[in-house]
RNA sequence: GGUCCGGUAGUUCAGUUGGUUAGAAUGCCUGCCUGUCACGCAGGAGGUCGCGAGUUCGAGUCUCGUCCGGACCGCCA
């Protein structure tokens, strides 16, 4: 007989029913006279009895049963005379009537559990070991649930599924591309796309007016617990639309998503200008779960003889609600904390704004009650807050002060993952200037949409030229981004000529696009959604390797099939590659 | 390219100031046990302390190098 139900499914309504259930042994218990099975399949747990009264040759064969044998059993569904409330098939159990075993295991290198014993490195060495426990199925079916309805979503909007190529051209601009030889055209080769980008936009020229795609990127960049060299992409593109448009659309999607998946109403997304969002929060993706904006205490501070805030471009600071009885090791702590060479701060600056309305600072030699006062203001102190101050090079301070919020919001539990506070990020410069190769380059890609407001200080004020370009930021994570795109061939032309592309640089690299743009290019634009961010989000996790079901480790290695590996000699020449003296081998 | 943390039994970890035969829990094996569900009880096996050098009478412990894993900065949307 096949299987019947699943190991989830059995209730008190299915008692006296003959079943048969597969799966495989999670754990057993053998009592002398009886051994209790509990029997795993990706639906639950459900517990088979084998009787020495019952059936004494089936119970003996019970007994040599391992963790993880592959098993089919058929028997009556029983109501249990001693229940387990905490699983959810607790009330019954199938007495055994056959067993059948369908493969045998070793001893797995460690328990199959929702708190397993094993480490992470031996979790990926085992990958397929570790997705039989239901913590990781779940995450995993949390994303198959989000890409159903991502779909659903998007063609109920119109949007169209199309796929566009892995094997593509490698470009200079962004992140480093990963090359795959070409062994039919000698000394060339193809890269991986690190998005579809140029390929959505030609749809858009093509007519098809609105795309989307659940498809993998690749940048062969260092990995972060939030990023690994291969990921997905929700990349979408529409045509005859403006900013707004695809504001609305994606924040339909997305309400859409919580709603379908977590069951959330979200209100209307915030939105806040890239220039507030920095000065405000030193971060272009600020997590707005909880407050603790920046203080401008530059005017207030300087000028008082405390040489460090007199030399500083910026004096920042932070107030910190109901903390001003923090002890001299903790404030001592935090000072360490920020002095550390990844947040790079010279050293931290308190004031204590005590209940009876008494100022303490670690900078009073310099200032009187009545200054720090005055700091508390701006800051918007009450008693019993502590303000903690930062200063110097604007951007630095921005960043030193903006890691001390996180972290300070995620010591006071303010960072709660069943919270969202979505935030469209607007209004990216356009450009930024690089001082190690002395040029600007496109903040977001070459081919964004300058604010037309702002195309007239494109040659004397580039860094100032806004881009129609957004982000959706959730929480901190930067979840989704994109902008409108450039349709009109002159303006591309002049964008090439201020990123120093050569006519003949930017047609070999994107001729195709630019001809294309000759042939009738509709206004258009759209955004990226980082699929695997954004299940991690859902499920309440900082790190992304959970939701991928074969993720590459800290190093871009995958320890269970053993890549990248070396190639055979055969395999190079066919290739027409020659390694490198410093290569392996 | 850099900073920090970790590597001891199959696994998760403890191991004091450098000092006799390196421990615990769990898993595994054997036996007993008829209502367990983290079953219980009794017994047993299981170690190149990641690797290499150095300091020392003596190194799991200290130093240097190296490999592996993780977090982060740079890098990357």
């Amino acid at each position: 007989m096949h299987r019947t139900h699943t190991c989830g499914e059995l209730r008190l309504d299915h008692t006296s029913k003959t079943v048969t259930l597969s799966g495989w042994v999670q754990r057993s218990r053998d009592l002398g006279g009886m051994t209790f099975v509990d029997l795993r399949d990706r639906y639950g747990i459900t517990q088979v009895v084998f009787n020495m009264e019952h059936n004494a040759d089936l119970c003996v064969q019970a007994r040599k049963l391992g963790r993880e044998y592959v098993i089919k059993v058929s028997g009556k569904v029983h109501e249990r005379s001693s229940k387990n409330p905490k699983m959810p098939t607790g009330d019954v159990e199938v007495m055994a009537e056959e067993l059948q075993v369908l493969n045998v295991s070793k001893t797995p290198p460690f328990t199959i559990d929702d708190d397993t014993d094993g480490g992470d490195e031996l979790r990926m060495q085992y990958r397929y070991l570790d997705l039989r426990r239901s913590t990781v199925q779940s995450k995993l079916i949390l994303r198959h649930r989000m890409a159903q309805a991502t779909r659903a979503y998007l063609d109920s909007q119109r949007f169209l599924e199309i796929e566009t190529p892995y094997l593509i051209k490698s470009t200079p601009e962004g992140a480093r591309d990963f090359v795959v030889p070409s062994r039919m055209n000698p000394g060339e080769f193809y890269a991986l796309p690190q998005s579809p980008q140029t390929f959505k936009q030609l749809l858009m020229v093509s007519g098809f007016d609105r795309y989307f795609q659940i498809v993998r990127c690749f940048r062969d960049e260092d990995l972060r617990a939030d990023r690994q060299p291969e990921f997905t992409q929700i990349d979408c593109e529409m045509a005859f639309v403006e900013q707004e448009d695809i504001l609305n659309t994606f924040e339909g999607l997305t309400k859409h998503l919580f709603k379908e998946i977590l069951g959330l109403d979200l209100p209307d997304f915030q939105r806040m200008d890239y220039a507030t969002a920095m000065r405000m929060y030193g971060s272009d993706k600020p997590d707005l779960r909880f407050g603790m904006p920046f203080n401008d205490l530059s005017d207030l501070a300087k000028g008082s003889g405390f040489t460090i805030f007199d030399q500083a471009e910026k004096v920042l600071g932070i107030c910190v609600s109901g903390q001003a009885e923090m002890s001299r090791k903790q404030i001592d702590a935090t000072t360490e904390w920020v002095k550390r060479p990844q947040i790079g701060a010279k050293g931290l600056v308190y004031v204590k704004y005590q209940e009876e309305g008494i100022l303490k600072s670690s900078v009073e030699k310099f200032y009187s009650s009545d200054q720090l006062e005055a700091w508390c203001k701006a800051c918007d102190a009450k008693p019993g807050d502590m303000l903690f101050i930062l200063s110097g090079n604007e951007a630095a301070t921005q960043k030193q002060l903006g890691e001390l919020r996180l972290q300070t919001g995620r010591e006071l539990g303010l960072r709660d993952p069943q919270v969202f506070a979505p935030l469209w990020v607007v209004d990216f410069p356009l450009m930024e200037w690089s001082e190690d190769e002395q040029r600007f380059f496109a903040m977001h890609h070459p081919f964004t949409s300058p604010k037309p407001e702002d195309i007239h200080l494109l040659e004397d004020h580039t860094s100032k030229v806004r881009a129609n370009a957004y982000d959706l930021v959730i929480n901190g994570v930067e979840v989704g981004g994109g902008s409108i795109r450039i349709h009109d061939r002159g303006l591309q032309s002049k964008i090439f000529d201020l990123l120093r592309f050569t006519r003949e640089e930017a047609q070999a690299q994107f001729g195709f696009l630019m001809n294309a743009f000759e042939y009738g290019a509709p206004p258009h634009g759209g955004i990226a959604f980082g699929f695997d961010r954004l299940a991690s989000l859902f499920g309440g996790s900082e790190t992304i390797r959970d939701y991928i079901a074969f993720p590459k480790n800290n190093s871009g290695r995958d320890v269970m099939i053993d890549a990248p590996a070396v190639i055979d000699e055969k395999q190079l020449e066919e290739l027409h590659i020659a390694l490198r003296n410093s290569s392996k081998k």
